[in-house]
DNA sequence: TTGAAAGCGCTAACAC
DNA sequence: GTGTTAGCGCTTTCAA
């Protein structure tokens, strides 16, 4: 077993136990000679410190909280490796939790990591509510939101302009002469795949002087399934659209399988948009076009700006906004919009 | 910020910090209605219990490390997600950390995990060498390997049979008449994916009197791309193959998308089974057949074996195996071997 | 450069 | 049913 003390140590070099605690801690106040003995103790007990002990004296856990809907998800678990490796490059270790978007889990994971005491904590999810921002507000240490919208912009968050990139597609796709574009989105209960998105998308087509049909907006849960339906339904229309934008990557794949299952071909029949550039975008054929987000970067981003907060360094910017772009690959018949 | 202790709560409510832990710690030797004075006096003061404080003067942290090549990984994560499932019903947290298969990150996770004094550890990695096993065997709690093999089958760990959910897949497309079936294998050096499924196929092979054809057997790194390449190489072949068996999911679209690439049909031209069952295998036009592994379960089942090894209870079986089977979709031209 | 000593906030005997 | 009292193993002044 692991009994081994800072004290044991500290008899065995026969040095007193701050001095132990310097030489674990790289404390340069120690001299070379001491050094060695306390390293060769160490050694010879096979001493290992324990972080428990040392958080509760010093304050500091070196852990954080990272709270995520799914980690099964093809989209989360991207950002959490961006999260996982900047928190590794800061020695912080990374205490885990899924959510699944439940607001009740979400504010009981929260005060759970805080009673472990986490130094700080990365936020994803859906809505913030009041008592979201209640339960933030009451937090001792920082939190920042990741690839999650706060619409008061007032809490530290890292996302991109999803607004703005829908906007981009719908109006790309707009511009090749598409007259009817129809968009497969989340619920608008959603921020940001339901009601971000769906608004680029009304705005782009209002720009265009194109009248929003009620018939080409679809409602889909972000499976591939859901996709496939949402092309089903749209195939019974008399009046199709000839192009269709999907607020995330696995339903546009949907998109595309649905058609193709009906003997319709992608980019022929349909030209078809998805969001996020997940690594499911070159796992089709045809390639998907997609708005890229950047995932791994939004968890890094986030994961560096709770350390700086943590540091309590100066932050000029408190909400980021990252840079998208498209991709376009073969599911589109056009391939830039210059 | 939050400095009300155990103390002031005790202080508040006029009692002692004993009967305050009672409470905290739901003990019933507490009378109602001090209980019901304690509850108070913690809403008032909004006291929230320090787990640190608590771990060290219990010595146990209702934490778990895990240990996880890739938490990005559309296969490891989904084994992540059954591992959290189980350890949150069983109150524990998880420090989730990634090693990319290093062994000596891998070796100094493990130890950074001991220090921070986690009450037990799930591993998943590739090969567990003499130095792993010396340092599992250091540990002072339990270590439970997850979908990784220990060659000795020591240690406690959870798994499918690689080598024979191999063989009956390689066996199933031989006894549909295929004489020339392909194998897109992982390196030998990986226990698992190179090793164990590739080992069920030369003795496929071999059970059906067929000779094992190098030119049919081809090293892949995983990777959607790898499948491309792999079915590139195999259209070389002047003696091409009528099969392919992929030892990973994502390859074996990859082998799909590789084939239609260059007008191929599957299953017209080449059956093709992959192994997994990863969410990926609906996610394509053939539907893949391929081999069920139960990823989710695998993480639930190691967790929940290890909460039986840190409760010390009695467990029957240490290495435990949990059943496959073969899902048929459309990338084959048989749908079942009865 | 080093040591002594006082906590950090809680649990767990043990006593009453 | 409740209180007293040692620690748990470490960091951190403060002195020397």
């Amino acid at each position: 077993m692991n009994n081994v003390t800072i004290y044991d140590v500290a008899r065995e070099a026969g040095v007193s136990m701050a001095t132990v605690s310097r030489v674990v801690n790289g404390n340069p106040n120690v001299k070379p000679t001491t050094r060695k003995r306390v390293m060769e103790a160490i050694e010879r007990l096979g001493y290992r410190p324990n972080a428990v002990a040392r958080g509760l004296a010093s304050k500091r856990t070196t852990t954080v909280g990272v709270i995520i809907p799914d980690i099964s998800s093809i989209f989360f678990s991207e950002l959490a490796r961006g999260i996982e490796d900047i928190a590794t490059m800061y020695k912080y270790n990374i205490i885990l939790s899924n959510s699944d978007q439940n607001k009740e889990k979400e504010i009981h994971l929260i005060n759970t990591m805080l009673e472990k005491q986490v130094d700080g904590i990365v936020f994803m999810g859906g809505e913030i509510t009041n008592e979201h921002e209640e339960t933030f507000k009451q937090s001792p240490v920082p939190i920042v939101l990741s690839a999650t919208l706060d619409e008061k912009r007032e809490l530290p968050s890292v996302n991109i302009d999803y607004k703005q990139a829908s906007y981009d597609a719908v109006s790309a796709i707009l511009r090749q002469g598409h007259k009817r574009v129809a968009m497969l989105t989340g619920t608008l209960e959603d921020p940001i795949n339901g009601y971000q998105k769906f608004s680029g998308y009304k705005e782009a087509l209002h720009d265009a002087g194109i009248d929003l049909d009620d018939s080409l907006v679809v409602i889909g849960d972000y499976t591939h399934d859901a996709g496939v339906d949402a092309m089903e339904q749209l195939l019974k229309l008399d009046d199709q659209p000839t192009a269709v934008f999907a607020s995330t990557d696995e339903m546009a794949l949907g998109l595309i399988h649905g058609a193709q299952d009906h003997g319709k071909s992608v980019p022929g029949d349909f030209d078809i948009v998805g969001f996020d550039n997940t690594r499911l975008a070159t796992m089709v054929r045809p390639t998907l076009s997609t708005v890229v987000q950047p995932m791994y970067d939004i968890g890094a981003v986030s994961m560096r700006l709770l350390t700086k907060l943590m540091n309590k360094e100066e932050v000029t910017e408190n909400a980021v906004v990252l840079p998208h772009r498209i991709e376009y690959r073969q599911s589109t018949s056009f391939s830039e919009d210059e």
